[in-house]
DNA sequence: TTGTAGGCGTTATCAA
DNA sequence: TTGATAACGCCTACAA
């Protein structure tokens, strides 16, 4: 709040408002001498544009709606820069909402609607929101992350079903073929993607689908732990585990340690994104990659694109690679293992 | 961009926008039968006031600018979740800059100023940025977790001398007395005087400043593995490392698996923040936590009462806390250690 | 209690 | 090429 005005700088420079407008903004043209004389004034007075004057006046705002799921992953964390940088490269300011709850979400969706945002990047929480669906019919929306299925919309997500392929083709390369999966049960497309992909993987190897190897809880630390206790009290043979969550690898590594089994001599172990700890952790772990900064970035250009040339091209589903990061805790399953 | 105007509703309802505007906002005393007509129209036009035309006429946004730094430490991560939350409790948006560039934040700087936003949250980079000096003559700006010491602000920090000598405490409570520091040599006062609490500490428990044991160099992992390899190589009799940020950690830790050394056996290890993986670390790691969350809440709280009583209080300097978090990586020194 | 008039700072339109 | 004039959507002041 400069308080600097347009017309402060037209005053000082002799010329009338439109005329300053014309020249800081450089369009068209205007008489060289009056046009230094602008220029001049303007820095002069430190005058600073009013966006929210010219946004109010040009029906566009320059801010993009963000909200993001209140998570301290790394995966979030650098998406969110993708997303900032893609923003600022573009000319565009981000405002961010984080939360997890659906009302909370709803009161961001109103704050965005509110501010005339010029579009909305959003990691869905839930199957459908009907702030957002409501907010969509007017502008643009990206989807990043996850998809809430309910609707078709621009989308930029990993290749999920590839991921687990991944991890699946590994560990069977390497022997295994007692692979268990511990998963989230919430309604999010990744979860279910993921398990999809293990089965396809499953069926592609000639492996039997086995319920037993197959554990759905919280995609959460004590998720993981609860499900890796039920697994190997079960007593059913398993010489792998792969988690679709780090969350649930922590889990899991913390009852693997309990219990003394070691990793991975007993039992082999494969998370999802690359994290400092999985790096650390003794045996470092191998995972599965997403490319968070560039699915960041990616989703702010097509929500760009879908701004600019709003005409009803149909809904964009960008689906990202991710990459097998081998370390020390996958090996041949023991011989002993049947 | 409902397109919904408030005069729309007015026209609806049969009143004049003035007196629909007094409804809606539920200021004043109107005609109980006019106010729900007003109110009718409202929800059935899906009436959304437009912000940004109230904002011009009020001369306030409703909008913070964060600057946050590039960093998915989870310490930052948590900071801004705070900063959001508490920004949404009292009906503020938060657009954010992330950046480690002085020219980045420059870029931020103007953009939050061109904005009208009512208050900016920095984690500043420097000593100091006359961007942000400029901004702090027209609008309130608070520093949080670290500060700018060229210009005196408001500011949110942890009591970092008490962290480290919490640490030191700690670690001569066991009976070690060669204890070293790695730090990063960016000027930073988190790190000054993280400096400063941990030769406070030696002061007080009488043990003698040996440079020998104070390692300097990037606040990174690949600072930690240089400086830790210097201190190893250096052969100076060391039973304990403190490190000033678990960037550093990392690094160490990754130097004394190489060279076989035993934590905590051989060599105690206490790091800065409470993360996943120091908690899976083997051993876990006993470090020194910041209450994150509450100090973007709090910087959050100090801005708005900053905005509020805009009166010139003189700037105040809050600090939070540090916790210790024993775990396994610290023990009392072997033996043999003279 | 309600409506009219004016203005926040900017850009778009149209004459000159 | 330049400058009046109006308009973006809202709120405040004043008059009715």
């Amino acid at each position: 709040m400069t308080g600097v005005t347009l017309t402060d700088v037209a005053q000082r420079a002799g010329v009338s408002t439109p005329t300053a407008s014309r020249v800081l903004r450089g369009v068209a043209t205007v008489d060289q001498q009056l046009k230094e004389k602008v220029l001049l004034a303007a820095s002069e007075l430190g005058y600073q544009p009013n966006r929210l004057a010219r946004s109010l006046r040009e029906r566009r705002t320059g801010i993009i709606g963000f909200l993001n799921v209140g998570s301290t992953a790394k995966f979030h964390t650098v998406l969110a820069q993708g997303i900032y940088d893609a923003g600022l490269e573009n000319g565009y300011a981000v405002v961010t909402g984080m939360s997890d709850t659906t009302d909370r979400q709803q009161s961001y969706a109103q704050i965005f609607a509110g501010f005339q945002v010029d579009g909305i990047i959003v990691v869905p929480t839930s199957q459908s929101d009907p702030a957002i669906d409501r907010i969509a019919k007017h502008i643009p929306v990206v989807e990043v992350d996850r998809s809430a299925s309910s609707v078709s919309r621009h989308s930029v997500l990993l290749d999920n079903q590839h991921a687990m392929e991944m991890a699946v083709d590994h560990l069977v390369e390497l022997g295994h073929r007692h692979i268990a999966l511990l998963y989230g049960v919430e309604q999010v497309n990744t979860e279910l993607e993921r398990v999809e992909g293990y089965l396809c993987a499953l069926r592609k190897h000639g492996l039997p689908r086995r319920e037993a190897l197959m554990l759905g809880d919280d995609f959460s630390e004590a998720g993981g732990m609860r499900s890796t206790a039920k697994l190997l009290d079960s007593g059913v043979p398993v010489t792998a585990v792969l988690t679709t969550t780090n969350e649930m690898l922590a889990g899991a590594v913390q009852v693997l340690r309990e219990r003394e089994i070691n990793v991975p001599e007993q039992l082999s172990l494969i998370g999802m994104d690359d994290t400092r700890w999985v790096r650390l952790m003794t045996p470092p772990v191998t995972v599965v990659e997403q490319p968070a900064y560039d699915m960041g970035k990616k989703a702010m250009e097509l929500l760009l694109a879908a701004i600019d040339e709003k005409a009803g091209q149909h809904p964009a589903e960008i689906r990202f690679a991710p990459r097998l990061i081998v370390r020390s805790s996958t090996s041949p399953p023991p011989f002993d293992s049947l």
